[in-house]
DNA sequence: GTGGTCTAGACCACA
DNA sequence: GTGGTCTAGACCACA
């Protein structure tokens, strides 16, 4: 279900962040349902238990899971992970702009590539 | 003309070299002009000679510089420059329409947002 | 595996990279295997260990090494290296034909020569 | 007549030096004329005197030029330069053939190309 | 443990 | 003066 890229430059802990809010995202994770435990997850990818502590740490922290002491790690509340992650996506796309303006592209040239992009099928 | 953040995450380094790159995409240092030498901005940003040495490296592996032994760095053909970057911006608009549509964004909001931030005064 | 020339007026760590790379091209740092740490190898040469790992940037850069963050440095695809390399000598043979026919060397000289390099023993 | 190329790596005076043995092995600068001043030449090409005087150095160290007190230098044997430029390529071409064996380029492989690159005409 | 960044300071070649 | 290399040593993120 999780797949690590280890010749990635992204660190693994920051992979399995990303890779649990997409399966979030995706309703392949559905609110409240057990997250695989640290140990068991370390020995499915063969990832030292530390780097998997780290990445559900964060995802506490960012309130994407929940902890119950004794049974474990769960799936919190995936609209506000999806409203999030919108708002990341428009606030890059911000940045975007203005580098693209800085160098001379037009607003039509940069429209036309997105919906080109729009367009393309996806794998 | 260059100002570094010491707290970023971002290596000293790599802020330098960004901001060469963006002096020279706005024609503030135009093409065969000499850049201020090593030891110069080394000591007018406070940083060690050796962080200024790597920053200007880099720029001449990717082209953007040239340097002449004994006499200094050079900025380079700034065209070169322009529009690999206009491809690099290209490329994050492709993976971020990509990331909106997993995230379920449509289209048509998508380009609302990119014309929102066209119309905006930039700084 | 290694010997370092500290007379020489080749840098040292390119004398690190082209061995590295004379390693991989003879097979003796088959594909994926991992490299020496940094320090290790700083120790085993009593080399600054910042100069093996300007080395072995230079040798990720050119896609001959990948970096596993936290784990170490491992060859890459040996054949781009061999391939990349050919070229080289390739190109370096037309450069010193040019200069040959200005000497005034004859083609059949030329190849003569070259016939007897080949049939050579090497160590 | 003597064009250097300031963004070179080479440095300028090792420019000027190959550049003079080369008007020496094409005849163009015959035995016993008379070489340029330093002075007139640093004016000339718009480069420091020093750097002139130290290709001149080099050239006469080499038995290239000799030096006439009083009077200037002077375009030494070329007989002598022609034989060493000789040695030098097929030195080279030793090299490249080990090079090209240690790639796996078999002799037939770089024989053709060798004739390939004589046939080719030349700028 | 691993690599990556940075400082302080030395010494070199080149112009 | 200019850039390039190297050492010694510190501190950081990551696994």
């Amino acid at each position: 279900m999780i797949v690590i890229d280890y010749q990635s430059r992204q660190p693994i802990y920051e992979q399995i962040v990303e890779r649990v809010q997409m399966l979030i995202i995706k309703g392949i994770l559905p609110p409240d349902s057990q997250m695989p435990s640290v140990r068991s997850l370390a020995v499915e990818l063969s990832i030292n238990p530390n780097t998997i502590q780290k990445a559900y740490t964060i995802l506490e922290q960012q309130g994407i899971l929940y902890t119950v002491k004794g049974r474990g790690n769960f799936v919190g509340d995936s609209e506000l992970l999806i409203a999030r992650k919108k708002q990341a996506v428009f606030d890059e796309l911000e940045l975007l702009v203005r580098k693209g303006r800085d160098l001379g592209i037009s607003k039509e040239e940069c429209i036309r590539q997105m919906e080109l992009y729009w367009k393309e099928e996806t794998s």
